[in-house]
RNA sequence: GCCCGGGUGGUGUAGUGGCCCAUCAUACGACCCUGUCACGGUCGUGACGCGGGUUCAAAUCCCGCCUCGGGCGCCA
């Protein structure tokens, strides 16, 4: 595993960033007998009368400065005291062990610098005594980043990130970008945001599907991208965004049996590289005890078996029939029921998109597969149809314009390799696995029916 | 797209027709306090989303609008 993330070495400023900050302290690296200057904001100020304490919170931690008003100068002491909460200071002293501070270190200033003024009535709190609702947190982002809990969700996306792009390397895949302004849909139906490109009708891409699959048939046979996506669906609901991540991976020269294994192997690694780089922000988050690597393998249950086992639990009040799509209801019963992560393979046709192909024996059985976490559904993938004419039918079949997509189905005409992949909800992992209650926490700026700002 | 539930000081809340010129916490301001660690204490400032209606009386009931959240469908 690469060394980094949230537990890499605290990052030692190098050059000079404000004449008042070269060499800047981080507050978790000041030991005692150091001379130095510590920068960041102010979290609390407990004045006790002759005696008070200012706690400085850096990206590392906080630490405690002593203002005594016998011992130090008037100027200095008064400056330390008016300071408002949450503005940004530097302080320069020496460092002095103190074990009636809470870190058993404290700073006793020479020097206090404001460098930034806050308001003194924040519109929310990041000492975190008084709870915000998602939406205040979400309007003010930046104050709400500064409470350790916030800070760890991100800690760990950026960590996940990391871990899976080294998963895809594992598996040999390049990695691409592909536009987000496109002239046509992916896959038809769903709703699209329109714009306007040089006074032409275009709209925001809603999965890079179709370009993915363009480039397993190019020099580069196994890609991966990780990128927004865009569905304007009008729900409201905790695990739905309209500008979400997607992790997409798409191969030459494997079926759906060997994507899912890919999948499988992208997903556990992203929980190993948190298990194994973010002790301390899944400790802020409280979550070191329950973290748990998926283990051994996935089961693999066909759409069949999951309507059995659904049926069995009793907790619809219908029963499912073949043909029908798993409510919201059935996942949640059969996530319950299975305990873990688990795929569903084996779909009806007619329930999944027309680029997924059939198994060549049932042409009613599609190889799409679906990664279920017990809560929700993660990924969703399949082997692909790579026959052109077979491709053109099912664009028919799905009332869809085949000319519309010439770009992509003439491309098939020229050598296009049996292929499969999957795209997965990058939110939704980050929100799976950390036990988030709504998705718009797994996204600094997310993006939803009534969320356009900011 | 259909359905349901909310909006009360900066923040989070109590209050379901008169007991409310509105509760509590925190924040903010003033004062007291030399070891706090959610420091403590005393005093103080500050709010019923907007518009209309019902009623002797509305934070509370009704209508419209705005706004936030949730359920389903669909999906990542």
């Amino acid at each position: 595993m690469e060394k980094g993330g949230c537990e890499s070495p605290v990052f030692k400023t190098g050059g000079p960033v404000h004449p008042t900050m070269q060499n800047r302290t981080f507050t978790a690296d000041a030991a005692p007998g150091d001379e130095v200057t510590v920068a960041g904001w102010v979290h609390e100020v407990r004045d006790l009368g002759g005696i008070a304490f200012l706690i400085v919170r850096d990206k590392s931690g906080k630490i405690q400065i002593k203002l005594e008003e016998d011992s130090m100068d008037d100027e200095l002491v008064e400056t330390g005291l008016d300071v408002a909460r949450e503005s940004v200071i530097s302080v320069s002293g020496s460092v002095k062990e103190e074990p009636r501070a809470p870190t058993d270190v404290e700073i006793l200033p020479e020097s206090i610098e404001v460098l930034a003024e806050s308001d003194t009535e924040l519109p929310l709190d990041p000492s975190g005594k008084v709870d915000a609702e998602l939406s205040t947190r979400l309007d003010n982002r930046t104050l709400d980043l500064r409470k350790g809990e916030v800070k760890a969700v991100f800690e760990i996306r950026s960590e996940i990130l990391r871990s899976v792009r080294a998963a895809f390397r594992d598996l040999g895949c390049t990695e691409i970008n592909t536009p987000k302004i496109v002239a046509t849909g992916t896959e038809g139906g769903t709703e699209l945001f329109p714009i306007t490109y040089f006074g032409e009708e275009a709209f925001m891409n809603q999965s890079p599907q179709l370009f993915k699959q363009l480039m397993v048939g190019s020099g580069l046979e196994r890609v991966f991208e990780i990128g927004p996506i865009f569905r304007a669906e009008e729900h409201n609901t905790p695990r739905h965004l309209n500008e979400a991540t997607s992790i997409d991976f798409e191969s030459a020269f494997v079926d759906h049996t060997e994507a899912m294994d890919a999948c499988e192997h992208v997903v556990k690694s992203a929980y190993e590289g948190v298990a194994a780089n973010c002790e301390s922000a899944l400790e802020t988050l409280g979550l070191t005890e329950e973290f748990e690597v998926p283990d051994g393998e996935l089961p693999r249950l066909t759409y069949e078996e999951a309507i059995e086992r659904i049926n069995a639990t009793g907790e619809l009040d219908e029963q499912l029939v073949w043909g029908d799509d798993l409510p919201t209801e059935g996942e949640r019963a059969l996530g319950d029921d299975v305990g873990s992560h688990y795929f569903i393979t084996d779909w009806p046709s007619e329930i999944k998109p027309f680029y997924i192909k059939d198994h060549d024996d049932d042409e009613q059985l599609s190889t799409g597969f679906d990664m279920m976490h017990p809560r929700m559904e993660l990924v969703s993938g399949g082997q692909r149809e790579h026959r052109y004419e077979h491709l053109v039918a099912g664009f028919e079949q799905q009332g869809l314009d085949p000319d519309q997509f010439e770009y992509y189905t003439k491309m098939f005409k020229y050598g296009m390799p049996p292929h499969a992949g999957w795209g997965l909800g990058g939110e939704r992992l980050v929100m799976t696995m950390l036990g988030l209650e709504n998705i718009r926490e797994a996204v600094l700026f997310p993006r939803d029916r009534q969320r356009l700002s900011p």
